[in-house]
DNA sequence: TTTAGGG
DNA sequence: CCCTAAA
């Protein structure tokens, strides 16, 4: 956008102001249509009276960059059909009306299509037709009746005196013109556009033939391409074109000589880049790299330019990656396994630092954090009646009331709604471990003994998608790690009730306990043993019965 | 794949 | 719970 105030000289500058902290928050992508800024500028803002407006169609030519060669071709008196329905439709109105509208109407589309950071290049026929013509007519206080074959002219005897204000630099070099007398340049005119001007600038007439001159040229060739309106703007050879244009000889001298100056404008290097063929995108694409290139660094290394792609596939993989995780860690969906190793680091960093401790699974008898589920003891209660049917309609969650054997199912109800409680700061995928996981999980270690957790769970969690062998061994360790603690805090400080709530029941710590003097576990196992040897002799009676007949039964 | 162990 | 090394 600095574009604009570079191209335009003065006058622009306070338009561009404008525009630039837009600009700013758009992407690069924008810069695609840059380049007919200084196009659309060049040939509307010329006219004196313009000026007012002018915001308007210079966002309008910035960034609908296929709609600006239709706007070129519409007001160098091309038949375009669409454009005409418009143009008779608008006419109807009055000039302030349709002034009013024309604004809105951009300022609309800025919104919509701009600012969102992208620049919407296809566009239809109608749409642009319509657009472009308020643009223009906005910019000439257009009177009813007025054909667009006759715009330009009607420029002419609509614009005052006045000098042109604006003056753009690529477009002082054409030899040919500058040396055409004030005359010379109405014949020009005339030739191009078929009609007379009162205008009597020369750079407003010189820009207005050498305007002209390209869109007869452009149409010549072009011209089922615009009628498209949608479609890219393709021409085929501008050479070819020059050739064929009989409508203006002397013009077609004085494009030659433009095309030949060294400092072309930009937009011939539009015109050169379409000859390319491509399509519109890309060609836009060309467009603004060109753009940058030349105002940037004045280099003529247009080709070399470092597009401004798309992001990579690999960029957008990871953003849709991110976005589809965040989504589901928000609904607090269990994320299938297999998930784990797909998404790898980037999943560190999303769950690993939230996580910091808070997600811990909840070691039994330790008070449990605010937010955690909150097991009362009615959870374990029930649990301690008999061993896998747990049924804890108390639990804070209301869990249904359901077989060990479906446990599983209403288990994930559970869980699901858990995380949702837990909140952001929780670790994602976190599981509570319910009673009965617990129980089963004690009750395959006595079977299978301890570290045979493939084993463990091929009985005790058949088709548990949410509990693998990893998954028991680390409850297993925090098993036993809680059983020590738990039984450490109550020897040595007599808690309330309140604490005891949270605990684990001590018959499953006892359990654990024995088995884990059965079935030494590395590193726990060695420190817990020392220290359960004095406290066996507490226990209680029906628990040990248990456990002994459960350590035996092995 | 499973297990052990660190984080 | 996650991750990884080792088996």
């Amino acid at each position: 956008m600095n574009t604009t105030s570079k191209d335009c000289s003065i006058t622009f500058d306070e338009i561009a102001n404008m525009f630039t902290p837009k600009f700013s928050e758009v992407d690069l992508s924008l810069f695609a249509a840059s380049e007919h800024e200084a196009i659309g500028l060049e040939h509307f803002l010329m006219e004196p009276k313009c000026n007012r407006n002018l915001i308007g169609v210079v966002d309008f030519e910035t960034f609908h960059s296929q709609k600006f060669f239709d706007v070129e071709d519409f007001s160098g008196a091309i038949e375009y059909d669409e454009t005409k329905h418009h143009c008779d439709a608008v006419c109807s109105n009055s000039a302030k009306e349709v002034r009013e509208e024309k604004r809105e109407s951009i300022e609309d589309m800025l919104n919509d299509n701009v600012f969102d950071g992208k620049t919407r290049l296809p566009t239809t026929g109608k749409e642009f037709g319509l657009e472009s013509y308020l643009g223009n007519a906005d910019l000439e206080s257009l009177s009813p009746g007025f054909d667009e074959r006759d715009y330009v002219a009607e420029i002419s005897y609509m614009s005052s005196a006045s000098v042109p204000a604006l003056q753009f630099t690529h477009n002082h070099n054409s030899p040919m013109l500058n040396q055409m007398t004030v005359h010379e340049l109405h014949e020009a005119f005339k030739s191009v556009f078929g009609r007379e001007t009162l205008v009597t600038d020369k750079q407003w007439l010189k820009h207005r033939v050498l305007f002209g001159l390209r869109n007869q040229v452009e149409s010549d060739s072009d011209l089922n391409h615009i009628k498209c309106g949608t479609t890219s703007y393709k021409t085929e050879d501008k050479t070819l074109c020059l050739s064929s244009s009989d409508s203006s000889r002397s013009a077609a001298s004085s494009i030659k000589c433009v095309l030949g100056d060294e400092t072309m404008s930009l937009d011939w290097h539009v015109g050169r880049k379409g000859l390319a063929g491509l399509d519109l995108q890309t060609t836009s694409m060309e467009l603004s790299e060109i753009e940058l290139c030349s105002h940037d660094g004045g280099d003529k290394a247009l080709v070399t330019r470092k597009r401004l792609r798309k992001p990579p596939k690999r960029y957008i993989e990871e953003s849709l990656e991110a976005n589809s995780k965040y989504c589901k860690g928000k609904s607090g969906a269990v994320r299938p396994r297999k998930c784990l190793k797909e998404f790898g680091t980037s999943q560190l960093a999303c769950e690993d630092k939230p996580f910091k401790g808070s997600c811990i699974q909840v070691p039994f008898g330790l008070p449990i954090e605010e937010g955690h589920v909150k097991i009362n003891a009615s959870y374990w209660d029930s649990e301690n009646c008999r061993d896998d049917r747990i049924s804890s309609p108390k639990q804070l969650v209301t869990e249904p009331s359901a077989a060990a054997s479906q446990d599983e199912i209403s288990e994930d109800e559970h869980v699901t709604r858990s995380i949702v409680r837990k909140g952001s700061s929780r670790r994602k995928h976190h599981i509570s471990w319910t009673p009965s996981e617990v129980m089963r999980l004690i009750e395959g270690v006595s079977q299978c003994g301890v570290g045979r957790w493939a084993e463990i769970k091929r009985l005790s969690f058949p088709s548990s998608s949410r509990r693998t062998s990893v998954d028991l061994k680390d409850k297993w360790r925090n098993l036993l790690r809680a059983c020590c603690v738990q039984l450490q805090s109550k020897r040595k400080v007599k808690q309330g009730q309140k604490q005891a709530s949270h605990r684990v029941p001590e018959s499953v710590l006892w359990r654990v306990r024995e088995l884990a003097t059965t079935y030494p576990y590395p590193r726990e196992s060695n420190s817990k043993v020392a220290y359960t040897a004095p406290i066996s002799s507490s226990f209680p009676a029906a628990i040990q019965n248990r456990s002994v007949a459960l350590s035996t039964s092995v």
